[in-house]
DNA sequence: TTCATGTATTCTGTATTCATAATTCAAGGT
DNA sequence: ACCTTGAATTATGAATACAGAATACATGAA
């Protein structure tokens, strides 16, 4: 590829999701975007426009005068993301080309099933995941829902670190990523799409618990 | 109420949504930042964050080095949002409490009924339109879905200057708004939920053939 | 001691300035 | 005549400067 000639407003806002999965940034606190800035080595305006896009996406708030802070996580928000996403990905099922989501099983079905590595670092298992469901979906040929779906999961991203070492828990998504494979492979997308609803929604409920309840906690 | 303070950069967001309305913007023309800035009367700062946030949204496009500009439409896209906003839509509905939508039904379908006013304005007919999907979608407790519902939207504005003084379109609209909440009034909520999908996918339908095919239409 | 009030400080929100990429147009060469 | 090339112009992308709101702190009264 030649030279990437991107906004910063977009790398920073790359940056600022890693760091987000890293944990750098305790929920709730407010964000000094001069001492961000620095950190970053740019200066203010490129790192706020970042951060009025990640206000939009939902990962961070803004108020009026105390400028951004990282939403602190509430179980409440991620049912209500799990509950779009779960939404949104089945929509995108049901728009894609059946016959070409069966040339897609095979695939799917390897990728789930090399699931749980022998000991794979967390950042690998996360990115595998999310390599599933991209898979999955690649074949939607509604952009704007692909695009949308993106935008929401970078929303989840706070809740990802969550999950850390939780191997039972990646047991059960590989589980049902492969039974979600084998309805496709048959043919049956209904089925799938309920799987893959299914899929959401328990992970939402496995995951709910661990959500600590006070939000303003330092 | 008590003395608004928001940020510039909000109120430049809806003062651009509203001009978008009016058809005040050639579609696919560039934005020249520093004219639209003294339009407004604000610096170029506030006015590129507008801007970001309404790229994010969809209703702008930015190139690198050649700024933004509102995205030119297309039938692609418009039935893109349709399936999109028809998902979103029947989902809010899907998780809203059956009874309190029962009890809303009457009022959904007075409005409804209400429609076709003598010789409303367009601008009245739209927001009548848009009200009425607010109200149906107000029970549903994901903050989130209503949240990106209304983003969707945003990307959608574009689209409605089209709808311009067609009165069988609106009659077919109050038609099935109708019909949707003769469903909820029965407590059949699944029902509805089709009715509604239906609304927007036949919506879409009629309003494909009015949308110029040629992109960069001066 | 506790609460209220005034002041100082910090940080955001907005404006302005600067640098550089993109576009335009004209001149020269093929 | 047409294409290429380069300078001049224009507009964006980024940095800096400034004004005002929000917060913290200290001082004083009840």
């Amino acid at each position: 590829m030649g030279i990437q000639r991107r906004p910063l407003r977009e790398q920073i806002r790359e940056e600022l999701l890693l760091r987000l999965d890293r944990g750098d940034f305790a929920a709730g606190k407010d964000i000094n975007e001069v001492v961000l800035a620095a950190e970053l080595g740019v200066s203010r305006t490129p790192l706020r426009e970042a951060l009025i896009t990640l206000a939009g996406e939902g990962v961070l708030e803004s108020n009026q005068g105390r400028g951004f802070r990282f939403a602190p996580v509430s179980s409440k928000e991620f049912r209500e993301l799990c509950e779009i996403v779960a939404g949104l990905e089945s929509l995108a099922l049901e728009l894609s080309d059946p016959d070409e989501l069966r040339e897609m099983a095979p695939e799917l079905l390897r990728l789930a099933r090399g699931f749980p590595d022998p000991v794979a670092e967390q950042s690998e298992i996360e990115w595998h995941d999310d390599e599933w469901h991209d898979l999955l979906l690649g074949r939607c040929p509604n952009e704007r829902l692909l695009d949308l779906v993106t935008s929401v999961k970078a929303g989840m991203r706070r809740y990802t670190h969550l999950i850390a070492g939780e191997d039972t828990l990646l047991e059960r998504e590989a589980e049902e990523h492969c039974r979600i494979a084998e309805h496709l492979r048959a043919g049956d997308v209904p089925a799938a799409t309920a799987a893959l609803r299914d899929n959401w929604i328990s992970g939402m409920e496995r995951m709910t618990s661990r959500i600590p309840a006070a939000p303003g906690t330092a």
